[in-house]
DNA sequence: CGGCACGATGAACAGCGTTCACAATTCTAA
DNA sequence: TTAGAATTGTGAACGCTGTTCATCGTGCCG
């Protein structure tokens, strides 16, 4: 009796019509104006209908952000198999700069808004995060074994330097202030360019270069999709990662 | 006689205290709690009363950012007098993300927070700005003049990669992510010093440097902090027949 | 004294996120 | 087949929000 599997797929239908409708809204408009009532309209359903699929506002933004990660993911890691691994480093984070301009609410909800609480305090969960670290950790490294950079470099630090460079031109592009008009991919290339000359000539960093806290405590993993105990997540776009349910 | 001025008084005197809770609940609640609902109930007015003083809530933020540029600008001139040129340069960046510390509400509202429009459209009002940039790639000049920096420096694309770096960190910290612990002003040395350290390697900049449009046009006087605040408020409320009245 | 400009207000409007009792439907078990 | 238990959707409401508006009182001017 596929009863149970047929109910759990339409749940998640109504789940993934939720988020696309919130996703819709959401782009277009930005985080401030999706509002419930506005999500449950275009699904044709009522606003307290929503909350047998998501526990709260936040909880759909948190799904959206996961998916914001996994659109920065496939834009990100353009090419693997580039040979010349500064070369890597460089696509890398202009990669994350052009996302930051071609998903600019995105953008916000994952690395600027502090109206979704949720998002900053389970950061740690999003994987695509540590993942891109190491790759890019490791690019540099090999940077420092093939004498591009300096041997006692520490890559670490390094990555963060860039991130940061990297990360001011997108915010100030994405909050337009100051403005920047056409010169923002000037000036993407320009922080790069200039923070890896710097890096070749050696500074010290005194950047120490690992997590604050130990591994991040696992959530409550919420938010809606699969609620029954079948849990359905391999079935078409599903999301990723842990959807059991929550202990509660 | 006067009365006009006592009148003018008391209408500043009632802005500030508007305006003085509004930055209390701001600064230790955050833009998103404070409601005009609590703001008048601090001052023991109604709410409607505000609107006598500011159009909008937005118009309170307007002002509190200028507020926000007045600390800033304090904080971030410490020393005009420094002989070393390169030495100011560091030290100005280094303020600047020492404000983004002690004040993360306000560094918020002035270059992040994009609910509140008024303040990414009259940005260019903000003389600080201005100010500090012709201040500081006047330093960088300097830097060139005396050997420390390469002599055909960009000394506006430089200020933009510098500025950009240290907007990378302050962000971070600010939004808490990725979560940067103690190790933040470590990696606000490291950004400055590494940027410096490629800008002294003679990296070719592409940042053209200039203001996107022409001259930033004077919008109509908002909010009222000063003087003119019988203006915006009789602009949004005095509707009531085109009573004439003496425009001093 | 009349007229009037202004300050302050209570009530209201439209919207928000969220909760809850309730109805309808569907599945489970006897 | 029928009773009970879930599950799903809903309308109404709660307590917020920013903002508007008619109205009332107060003090100034002629």
């Amino acid at each position: 009796m596929g009863l149970k599997e047929r109910h759990a797929r339409e749940r998640q239908e109504v789940s993934r019509a939720i988020l696309d409708a919130a996703r819709d809204l959401f782009v277009s408009e930005g985080y401030a104006r999706v509002s419930m009532r506005k999500v449950a309209e275009r699904i044709e359903y009522s606003p307290a209908a929503i909350y047998r699929y998501f526990s709260s506002k936040d909880d759909i933004f948190f799904a959206l952000a996961e998916e914001g990660f996994r659109l920065l993911d496939e834009g990100a890691s353009p090419r693997v198999d580039e040979p010349d691994p500064l070369e890597a480093v460089r696509e890398t984070f202009l990669a994350f700069y052009r996302f930051s301009g071609q998903h600019p609410e995105y953008f916000a909800l994952m690395f600027l808004d502090r109206s979704v609480p949720s998002i900053r305090q389970y950061w740690e969960r999003f994987a695509f995060i540590r993942e891109t670290r190491g790759r890019v950790v490791g690019r540099l490294r090999e940077c420092s074994a093939r004498g591009l950079l300096p041997a006692d470099l520490n890559p670490e630090a390094a990555f963060s330097a860039l991130t940061a460079g990297i990360h001011g031109v997108a915010v100030m592009r994405v909050c337009d202030r100051p403005a920047l008009g056409d010169r923002a991919d000037a000036l993407a290339r320009d922080v790069i360019e200039t923070t890896l000359a710097g890096l070749r000539a050696g500074t010290t960093l005194t950047y120490e270069g690992r997590h604050p806290g130990g591994p991040a405590a696992p959530p409550r993993s919420r938010y809606g999709g699969t609620r029954s105990s079948a849990a359905s997540s391999r079935s078409s776009s599903g999301r990723t990662s842990t959807s059991s349910r929550g202990s509660s």
